[in-house]
Order: C-alpha cells, then sequence, then structure tokens
DNA sequence: CGATAATCGAGACGGTACGTCAGGTCTTGGC
DNA sequence: GCCAAGACCTGACGTACCGTCTCGATTATCG
C-alpha cells in the first residue's frame, strides 16, 4: 500500500517509479534527507520533476516507499517468534529492532521519516498503519498467546504492554537522551516482564522469580 | 546556556535578543515551525536577518531558546514532589508532563525540536542537557528517596526504570501510534512500578499491593 | 546579438524577456543606472530573479539589450549622407551623435555602458561591436568616398581620421572637461578636415577654403 | 586640495589618513576598485568605519585621493617642454600621457575615477579641477607658445585644438574602440598639427609641408 | 494499423527563502 | 576625547528549490 495518488496507474512508467525510489534511497543515504530535494531525486533518476509530482504528494511520501521496500515483507505478514519462553521471543524481536535501527541504511530513513510525520498527519498514519502498527499487533498477538499460557496476567492492557516493551528503546533512539545499543533489550526484557505477570504469589509461569535464578 | 556563535556577547544589543526570541515564538505558534523562517523571524522582530545570523547558527536554535523561557524555571533546579506515595507523585509528574506535550503552545515547538534533533546533533545535544536530562534526572532522584524508603528494588537501573515511565509517553505521542492523553498516566504508573518494587513477595511497603491484590 | 547564457533558447520567453528589457529602461531613466538593481527589475517585470540570471550575465548586459533597441535600426546598416559636401554631412552626423548623448534617454543608458565597460571587457566589446563600431565603420566608408571623389588626402589613415571627430565629442561628454553642445560640431569639422584635404596647396576640393579665407 | 569634509582638521590623526589612502591604493590595484568596498580599507587600514565616513564622502573621494598622490606633484605646476618644435614636444607629452594610461597603476585607478564621474558630478570638478585641467592648460600654453612663434593659425580656439589631441586617445582608452599605444602619439601629432597651422599658403613653419619630406 | 491521447524527459517560469556582503549609523570601552 | 572595533538595520546580492507550466517525442491502447 504505497502512497499514490489515484488516476489510472495503468499508464505509469514502471521504469520511473523504480528510478525515482532507487534515487531517493540512495540521495538519503548518502547526504541524508535534509539534503534532499525533488530536483535532485529527479535529475538522478533521470525522470522530469512533473513526474514525481504525479505520482507523489510529498518529499517524505517518496521516502516512505523508498524505504518501505527495505521492511515490507516484514510488514505484511509479521509474526514473532513463538518458543514457549516469552522472554527469550521478546528478547530476540527487541534486539532485531534495535539492530534495525542502529543500521545506517534505516536509520536515515527512519529519522526522516520521524521527523516528517511531526508535520505530515497523513504521513504518520500511513507509518503507523504500514510498518509501526503491524510491529506492534504482531507483538500483542505473541503476548496474548504468553498470557493464554498463563505466563503474563489475565487482565494486561495488551497495548500499554507493547509500549512498555518498545517506549524506552524509541525514547533513547528518537530523543538521544542515552546512546541505543542492544543489550538495552537484556536489560529490558526480563524488568517489564516483571510487571506483566500474573499477580498470584505463586507466580509459577516465571521460573526465575521464584528460585531466584533460573 | 543558550546556542551561540562567538562574537563579543558583550555587545550584544538585549532588545534585538528579546525582539527576535519573542517573534519566534508568535511566529512558530501560529503559523507552524515548518512554515517558520528566518525572514520571517527578522522582519517581525524589526531586526536584520545578520543580528540573527550573528548569534544563532540555525532555526532549530532559535526556536530552542524562544521556548527555552517557558520552561526554564522548571529546569534549572526541577525536583519532583516527594510525599512519600511513590505512585501519587509519579502519576502527578507525569499527567503534567503529558498535559504539557498536548498544550498547543509545547507540542509546536517540542515536535520542532524533536524533529530537528534528528538532523542537528549539536541542538539534540543542547535538548537533552537543558530539558530532557533535568527532567530525567530528577525522577531517577524521586525513584532513589523511593528506593531508599524500601518501596523499589535495591537494585534497580534508575536510568532504564525512568524511561519505562517516560518512553511510552513519547513514544505515543511522537510516533502516533495511539492517542496520547492524561488518562495514561494512570494506567502507566502501577504498572510500571510492580517491575520495580523489591522482589521480596510480601513486599510491605506499597500498602495498595499488600490488601488491594491478595 | 545580445548577450546571452546557455540555456536553450528555444523556451525561452519572449513576454519575460520583452517585460525585463522594457523595466529595466524605465527604471534606468527614472532612478538612474546606479540605483537600478536587479531585484527592482524583477519585481516591476512580474518575473523572477533566476529569470533574469538565466539569460544576462549582468546588470550592465540587461542595460545593453534595453537600450540597443533605442539605437538598433541605425547600429545595423548605418549609413551616413552623402550629398557630396563632406563637410555638411559630417556636420550633420556629429551634431546628430552630440544631441543622442545630451537627450537623458540615451545619456543615462550611456553613461551607465561607458562605466561599466571599464570593468566588464566582454560588455566593452559588445558595445563595440554593435554600437560604437558600425558607427565608425560608417564614418569611415563616408570619409572613402570623399577621398575618392579628391576631397580628402589619398594617404589618409581612416580610423585615425574618424577619431580626430568623435574623439573630442566623446572627450567632453565622459570627462566632463567642458559643457558639450552641437555647435561643437560646427567647429570641429571644418578644423578637422584642414587636416585630412590632400596636400596640394591649391586644394580646389573645399569650395569656403578656396574662396573664403583667402 | 583632497576632498575632504569640514570638520575641524586639527583633530585628526594623521597616521589614520594615511594608513587609508594607502590601503585604499593598495586594495584597489590588487583587486580593482569594483572589489574595493568601505570595510575593506577600515581593516586593512586597522582603522574604524567610522574614521573614514567622517573625512571621505564617498570610495570615489577616497580613491581620488589615494591616487592623486601619484600625479599630484605634475598637477601643481606643471609646464610642457617647449624646445621650440612643437610638434616633438607635443608627441613627448602624448606619449608619457600614453604610457601612464597604460601603466597598470594609473589604469586601475583613472579607470575607476572615469566610471565614478559618470555619476558622481561632484567628484567630476574635482577630478578635471585637480588633474585633467591643469594637464590641458599647459597644453594651451604650449601651443599658444607655438602660435606666438607663428607655427600655428593665430585664430585658433585652443581648447578645441588640445582637444584634437586628447580626445582620440582617451576615446580609444574609455570606450575600447582600438587598442591604445604610445605610436598613436606619432601619427596623432603631425595630422592634427595640419589643422592647426597658419593658413598663408606659405606655411613656413612647418618644413615638411614645405618640402615634401622634412 | 494507424490515430490519438496521456505520459514522459526536460527545463523555463514566477516565487520564496536562503545565507552573505556591504552600506551607513550608532554605541562601547580602552588608551 | 578620540578612535578601533564592531553591532545594528537595511537592502541587494546570486543561488537553490519549490510547484506549475509548457514543450516536443515517445508509447500503447483503441477505433
Amino acid at each position: 500500500m504505497p502512497l499514490r495518488k489515484l488516476p489510472d496507474e495503468a499508464r505509469r512508467s514502471e521504469r520511473a517509479r523504480r528510478a525515482i525510489l532507487t534515487a531517493a534511497r540512495d540521495l538519503t543515504l548518502d547526504q541524508g534527507y535534509a539534503r534532499l530535494t525533488i530536483e535532485g531525486i529527479a535529475a538522478a533518476a533521470g525522470v522530469g520533476k512533473q513526474t514525481i509530482y504525479r505520482w507523489w504528494p510529498s518529499k517524505g511520501a517518496i521516502v516512505f516507499d523508498a524505504f518501505l521496500a527495505l521492511s515490507q515483507d516484514a510488514a505484511g505478514n509479521l509474526e514473532l517468534p513463538d518458543t514457549g519462553d516469552i522472554e527469550a521471543d521478546l528478547r530476540t524481536v527487541l534486539r532485531e529492532t534495535i539492530l534495525e535501527l542502529l543500521d545506517p541504511r534505516h536509520d536515515a530513513a527512519f529519522r526522516a521519516l520521524a521527523s516528517e510525520i511531526q508535520t505530515d498527519r497523513k504521513l504518520a498514519d500511513n507509518l503507523v498503519q504500514a510498518l509501526l502498527g503491524p510491529q506492534m499487533e504482531a507483538t500483542k498477538r505473541r503476548l496474548q498467546s504468553a498470557q493464554r499460557a498463563g505466563q503474563l496476567a489475565r487482565s494486561l492492557d495488551l497495548q500499554l504492554a507493547t509500549e512498555l516493551f518498545y517506549g524506552p528503546i524509541f525514547h533513547r533512539w528518537l530523543l538521544r537522551t542515552a546512546p541505543l545499543d542492544p543489550t538495552l533489550a537484556d536489560a529490558l526484557v526480563p524488568l517489564v516482564l516483571r510487571a506483566l505477570r500474573p499477580k498470584s504469589a505463586k507466580s509459577p509461569p516465571d521460573p526465575r522469580e521464584r528460585d531466584g535464578t533460573r
């Protein structure tokens, strides 16, 4: 579901579309989103400016499409691993998320989008719908599965629970209050899980809390 | 510690400085940061552009200074309330934080800054140092006080604990994954506190958990 | 042969070109070349600055084009009158030249150009090629015709002879060593012609010298 | 008679004055008058801008003063050589004049002044009064001396006669209609003198015209 | 199959803002 | 008390891009 205007897509030049997205991605990566210009993209893509304006409403929308490809399969039918060990599974996923944010290719693009959505509501909706939402939904599903397995409290607000995992990560990354690195996942997951476990004193699901180590 | 270039500050015109910051704030509020221009500020402030360029390196830096005044007393010797009830105190503070983010005056400015720091590292450092840092430090101090009162686990990573509170709030606000409203604080605080309490099952310090849950 | 940069002239907007030249001429005439600005021209012409910079390299080049129209027909296939009376013909032409220099419309423009060519070699070449050169060439042709009629010495350096006529006029006009007025032509022409006549003492071609002086 | 404003010159700093004129001359010579700025002069002279504005009304006036020194002795009590041979004397002087115009040091300054006087009437008057006038007056005196010796016609308009010599030279130099070089003097002087000699058929003063060769 | 209409590249156009330069005036602090 | 230093407001510079708008020259269905 790329950000496209409506007109008859049949006539659209696939060559041009690809050239534009490729140029947008390359230019963003090697000079940063701030220096990215429509004219620059057009020139690099060997395309008229009008061709860009015909199909995309804004610079942000192009970048969105340009980088969507990188994560798009993930976005489609995303599912978290389910080994039965909720802590391990979350750690795996969050480490991956962090590594993705640290990868310069994604870093540039995601920061650009994070920046743009402060202004562009439509883009924000698209970003949530295509990337952030699916990821969070998948996480919720995994939490729900753990919940059904009695590992998490029954009364959990899954949305909020999910944000407990992603919030601190994006907080560091977006606001730069502290350096982000994958070990954050290792500290974060067990800590948050303490809040999510069933309230019963016996708390059998968590092996560690019971006997101290594991 | 505003963002300034080199020239002799002794000769600086206080009149011009104030006019610029006022104009920048007013313009940001009624047309948004995206439409804010240096020329517009200069015109509105009755000031030459050069006077702006002489003292500020970027549009973001001006807005930073312009809005710093709004929160700057808070930033200086910020301290969280300490009624002995950590949950109530945190709820109070986080509600205030959320309300501030929802206040259009701050919303415009903070989004602008959040957007700019994705690109401008220097500005990011200043933002953390002048606003975000002090707020988080104060929060850490309050958590530490609760820790000393035996209400929180002794082994806590206070930095991470703090991020557990602020992360989800900023996550919603910046990434727009869900609407932000003050009731988030009410759900968030008790949930996170479950993760932070001492590991002893009886957890006597928290009156609510003792007789409320079990 | 106006002064143009490289871009594809086929796409050039005739409307814009005309508006620019008209604005340049009008502004020069009513505020003087010194106060003329590119921005002023663009504004008066209802044109983007870039459109000016796209087609002209300098303010001088615009004024050159703007005023070329005034004299351009003359420049094309200029020919001096040839009544057979070289003295009368030159007097006619030089009076006209002087009157043109005194006409405020031309005065402003020509002084501007005279000023600019001290710095701008390219403009100087264009000025000579389009205006001064043709005028002098036509004068040379008329002198040559008189030469063939035996009214002037056979061995004349026509270039130098021509400069004998124009030099003193421009000297007064440019350096302001003395006020310029059309009667200068009446004194100048017969005096210079004395230098140009055939060396034979009897000098029959000049009716006046024959029966007037002696 | 340099171009100064009126205020009490007693307080004037001679050091500053000299530094300013020297800086103006140096800067003009090595970057051209067009790039010369008041700020540049002030900086190079180690002087406040106000000190310049206090004593000179315009950039042209500074350059005028700065270069006046070069020719000022000449301007004061200028006298042409008088060997009795008017042709030789004029040739000598005009060659010198041409060489001076070709000397880069003077070329830069004189072109600057020639350019400025198109706009600045006051400067024009000063230039004529201090440099061009004296030179022409001296030339007139020499012509008058030749006249008294019977070498030139009695009825001559000396002003016009003088312009016959200088006009062509400055015409080439200012309007760049032809390259200027010292041999111009050799061709110019005898030709113009033909126009100035007494009208008597015997014309004894000119040896050459009489016997054909010399 | 050839017409015919939308799309394509190219880039000129009217604009807005940029960041810089210099002008001429005004203020300050040190000598 | 003068003067270097330089901040100030002003105005113009020349450049970069914006988003819109022609231009032919391909396409690529559809009559």
